[in-house]
RNA sequence: CGCGGGGUAGAGCAGUUGGUAGCUCGUCGGGCUCAUAACCCGGAGGCCGGAGGUUCAAGUCCUCCCUCCGCAACCA
């Protein structure tokens, strides 16, 4: 019985159940889930968290569109998304949904608290307001200058609201990050941050009124508090704080928080104002880690580009995505994700390196050693060598698990992978079998080959939980519990029953599999409604005045990147309109093209210039194309 | 002068405190036959984005420039 080293408390990011996850959060996932077993498995006492975030507009809004309440609608997900765990092996253990009872009474705890504190007063919340919908937005949602939700026109509107006193924290955290390099990692997260705080903080309005899908202000019932500050307490509401601080007293600070790129931000400035308001102690370390990129850039639903982490795993097993995940990419920073990188990492590595050792191993002990592990009766440099590298590897995980180096600390475990298989090379055992005097070179050799297999097991039980066990029950391991300690012994094993099972990794044909693939991806179902914006009357539509009108001249905004200027002709009338194109097309090939205007828009300033109407162009999520026609310009279009 | 991160062999990437430039894949040649056409060895292939500077010594430190990518601003 070995006593703990300590406790470790790990969390996941808790998900926003818009949508179905993708290999994006699953990546997150199993990064926390490998360090959690990791640590588990070295003695610590862990405490690995994740769960869902549930509140909020949006879900709201979705919920209503889909014409189910928002309970139903992320019951609904949340079930999707506890299922993929399950399948994944995520051993999490605590899930928490910001829709439970514990977490809602203990966030309205946490608000008092702050409130008390004189952390957090009432004002005024202005901007821009969506009558029909209810809704406030900030200028940057609005999508032509219009709700984003219903297209309608917003108007400047002030309400009541809650606020944090941010502004005051801003020292501390700025000393925080400063004096504290290992809080927030890697360093360039850690520099933006810093310039980000170094700014200035504005007061961070907490609550809202305008929708009624979260948590009340105790004090006011009229209002919501805002999904961030709802979000956050998971970490300490999931241990009980403050009514049953039981696990709260064991496990808080949490040692980790991993978390998305994106959403640094919070974790590091919000979090530990809060943090700082309730005089609670701060976490150790916030990681930020990578996106998954694809080629075409950013994984995202409308793209239609999203990797199915579920197809993934039906058809090459969950050990063998874990694997690529962890060995792929470096954390912290983007990776791009292809079919092709992923095969060719189970082929590779799995199928050829790991699978292959095993494979061979197990049928030499079969038929030269009648299935049973022989005891080493020799040992020269190869020997030693391989001993060295096989006791060795253990440490050297641990070192780079430390760092969260998760590819290199898989890499280290395939140093030994490969110096086994070098080393039947070398030993040449179809050649011993062939003579009788060396048969206890021979043994030795199995003997050797079995131990690397057994500890190769235990190193990569952590990452590969399933794989582990396969190695183990085809050496004939089942008997022993896996145990960290044991990775640095040789000479363990003696007379266990080798069966050679089925190939762990089955070798894939890469050409044959990138296709097909490709048809999952290509054959979606025939006639699948768009996700459009919500209906609109004729009478809205008969309100735009579409004109023909003909690109006079293009140039660059002077003052900002994304914008080109032109001035069109339409009939009689010439105008300046602004779009924000630069990045698609250059001024010179939009001169002389017709083009579709929205011709009585109200017009704006955009960075100094004034913009009268719109330019239509077609969108693919990725790239814009113009939207043309050979009518004469000034022509009306409906 | 908004903030930040990159540019290293055909591709994808490592290169800690400055000391002979590495890994995986691909490619060429060889070995082996226990094994999943797998495994092992060897070769070719780099002005480490460019130009200056510091140093006995620079991929690594400093300055400037070119270029790509995020964020922010902005996309009527």
């Amino acid at each position: 019985m070995s006593e703990s080293k300590g406790k470790f408390y790990i969390t996941t990011p808790i998900y926003y159940p818009s949508s179905n996850l993708h290999i994006g959060h699953t990546y997150c996932t199993v990064m926390a889930d490998a360090m959690a077993r990791f640590k588990r498995l070295c003695g610590y006492d862990v405490r690995f968290l994740t769960g869902t975030d549930e509140h909020g507009q949006k879900i709201q809004t979705i919920a209503q569109e889909k014409g189910v309440t928002p309970q139903e609608y992320v019951d609904e997900v949340v079930a999707g998304i506890k299922e993929l765990w399950k399948t994944m092996e995520i051993s999490y253990d605590d899930f928490i949904r910001t829709t439970e009872e514990r977490h809602v009474k203990r966030v309205q705890a946490i608000f008092m608290k702050m409130y008390e504190k004189g952390d957090i007063y009432k004002g005024e919340y202005e901007g821009m307001y969506c009558t029909p919908c209810e809704s406030f937005w900030t200028e940057s949602q609005l999508v032509d200058g219009c709700c984003p939700d219903c297209g309608r026109p917003v108007q400047k509107a002030k309400e009541e609201a809650y606020f944090f006193r941010l502004s005051k924290y801003q020292d501390r955290l700025l000393d925080l990050f400063e004096n504290n390099p290992e809080f927030l990692q890697p360093e360039s997260r850690r520099n933006e941050m810093i310039s980000f705080v170094k700014q200035g903080l504005e007061d961070l309005c907490i609550s809202r009124s305008t929708f009624d899908w979260g948590i009340p202000v105790p004090i006011d019932e009229k209002h919501v508090i805002y999904v961030w500050l709802d979000a956050l307490s998971n970490y300490i509401t999931a241990l009980g704080y403050p009514d049953e601080p039981e696990l709260y007293d064991k496990y808080w600070p949490a040692d980790f928080h991993l978390v998305g790129k994106e959403i640094v931000r919070f974790h590091t400035v919000i979090w530990p104002a809060m943090l700082m308001s309730m005089d609670l102690p701060l976490p150790k370390h916030v990681l930020g880690h990578g996106w998954l990129l694809l080629e075409g850039g950013k994984m995202s639903k409308s793209k239609g580009n999203v990797v199915d982490p579920v197809k993934l795993i039906e058809r090459y097993g969950i050990d063998a995505l874990k694997y690529f995940l962890l060995r792929e990419y470096t954390f912290g920073q983007d990776g791009v994700y292809t079919n092709e990188v992923m095969l060719k990492r189970i082929n590779f590595d799995l199928a050829n390196d790991l699978g292959n050792l095993v494979s061979r191993t197990a049928s030499m002990i079969e038929k030269y050693c009648g299935g049973y592990v022989p005891e080493a009766a020799t040992e020269d440099d190869t020997d030693r060598d391989l001993k060295k590298i096989a006791t060795g590897a253990a440490s050297k995980v641990e070192e780079q698990m430390d760092k969260f180096a998760f590819n290199m600390a898989l890499e280290e475990i395939w140093v030994l992978v490969r110096r086994a298989n070098k080393y039947i090379d070398e030993k040449m055992p179809w050649v011993l079998a062939k003579d009788e005097s060396r048969k206890a070179e021979l043994d030795t050799c199995m003997h050797n080959l079995a131990e690397s297999l057994r500890i190769v097991s235990i190193l990569i039980s952590p990452f590969m939980n399933e794989t582990a066990q396969k190695i183990r029950k085809q050496m004939g391991l089942w008997y022993a519990d896996i145990v960290w300690e044991d990775a640095f012994t040789f000479d363990m094993m003696n007379g266990e029953q080798v069966k050679k099972g089925e190939n762990i990794f089955p070798r894939l044909d890469i050409e044959k599999e990138l296709e097909e693939l490709e048809a999952m991806n290509g054959h979606k179902e025939e006639n699948i409604p768009l996700e459009l914006k919500p209906e609109i009357e004729f009478d809205d539509f008969d309100k735009i005045d579409f004109r023909v009108g003909t690109i006079e001249s293009a140039e660059k905004h002077p003052k900002a990147d994304k914008l080109l200027v032109f001035q069109v002709k339409m009939g009689t009338e010439k105008r300046q309109i602004i779009s924000g194109v630069a990045e698609h097309f250059t001024p010179e090939e939009m001169v002389g093209k017709k083009v579709i205007v929205v011709a009585n828009l109200k017009p704006r300033k955009l960075r100094g210039l004034e913009s009268k109407g719109m330019i239509i162009f077609a969108d693919n999520g990725e790239k814009l194309a113009l939207v043309s026609t050979d009518a004469e310009d000034g022509n009306s279009v409906s």
